[in-house]
DNA sequence: GTTAAATAGTTCGACATCGAACTAAAATGT
DNA sequence: ACATTTTAGTTCGATGTCGAACTATTTAAC
């Protein structure tokens, strides 16, 4: 059992994780920033590898996006723009397709109208494989549903969206 | 520039990422989970190689992070404390520890009243590295300041804070 | 007290991440 | 038309993550 002291109140020093970058003798805005920060690599990370001990073999949270990205959205996509809906580097979404593939759950086709380009098609194994996983995921989200409070959830969920576009916006400077 | 569709309603499929778990047909609150978790995985990654473009060298946000978890919690801390309190693995900790050991921002030496144990001490050059880190991180966060609602970050970080803690008390049954 | 079980930490292996350099194929400029 | 620049994608290398197996100590059991 983990021994950190939660729910700290604003004078105490709360404890961290991985993503704590909480600076000491700032200003209020950066303590409130890297607090924020701090919180969302913790949940992250939990949460990744909760889903992922879930999921099975080596299929990992990217991968199962992947899928339920091409089922959800059509497939047929370019790997290029499959990395930037998810916003990783393209190199990164070779492997992550990489391993797909190799499962056969995705198939490359040649690009008619693009000789550079690629694109992403689901194989029926990789349907059925999406349907399964999601099947195992079931549980545990039921679990988590009757223990979160679903409301702050969904309050605070506009906020994230509203910060991922910002985030967003700023990367390319 | 990424070609995503932000701000969409609920009726409009949206675009996800690496934590992308959606899964099509499943209860409102299972799309809420996912919908929330994906958003904690986009803002996860874009902080964290926000943060890691300023930081020098091979040097990352869990390296920053334990360098700052002991300069103001107080050094003098075994490996395992360090791994609990960022909940990684300690697998993942004696990395993170060695990182830090072989630019000498920390010190193991032996725990006196433990022998299976060591602790780890802030060297000066450690405590000076962190003091040089907050100064080039600084700039970023008044840009981060200025951009973000801040308001709405102070009302969501309750939010994640009890998450967090939920997710914790999952973790172990 | 000796054996069994728990605990701190490392090592190992498999895999993910991602910047940089590279190839190949458009698109653009003149 | 040709040269330049941009774009899609892969490869490479360095590093991070982390489960599992391992060693060494300590604690518990009896």
């Amino acid at each position: 059992m983990p021994n950190r002291d939660v729910s700290t109140g604003a004078s105490e020093p709360q404890d961290d994780r991985a993503a704590d970058v909480t600076a000491s003798g700032g200003a209020p805005d950066r303590e409130l920033i890297f607090a924020f920060f701090n919180e969302i690599g913790i949940i992250s990370q939990l949460s990744r590898t909760r889903f992922e001990r879930v999921l099975p073999d080596g299929i990992t949270v990217p991968h199962f996006s992947v899928l339920n990205h091409l089922a959800r959205l059509g497939d047929g996509r370019a790997p290029l723009a499959i990395a930037n809906a998810f916003e990783v580097p393209k190199a990164t979404m070779t492997n992550t397709l990489a391993g797909l593939q190799r499962r056969g759950f995705i198939e490359f086709r040649a690009n008619p109208s693009d000789g550079r380009s690629k694109l992403v098609y689901l194989t029926d194994a990789g349907r059925a494989f999406r349907l399964e996983a999601i099947g195992m995921l079931g549980p545990d989200m039921e679990a988590m549903a009757s223990e979160f409070d679903l409301a702050s959830l969904a309050t605070a969920l506009p906020v994230l969206r509203a910060l991922r576009e910002t985030l967003d916006r700023l990367r390319d400077r």
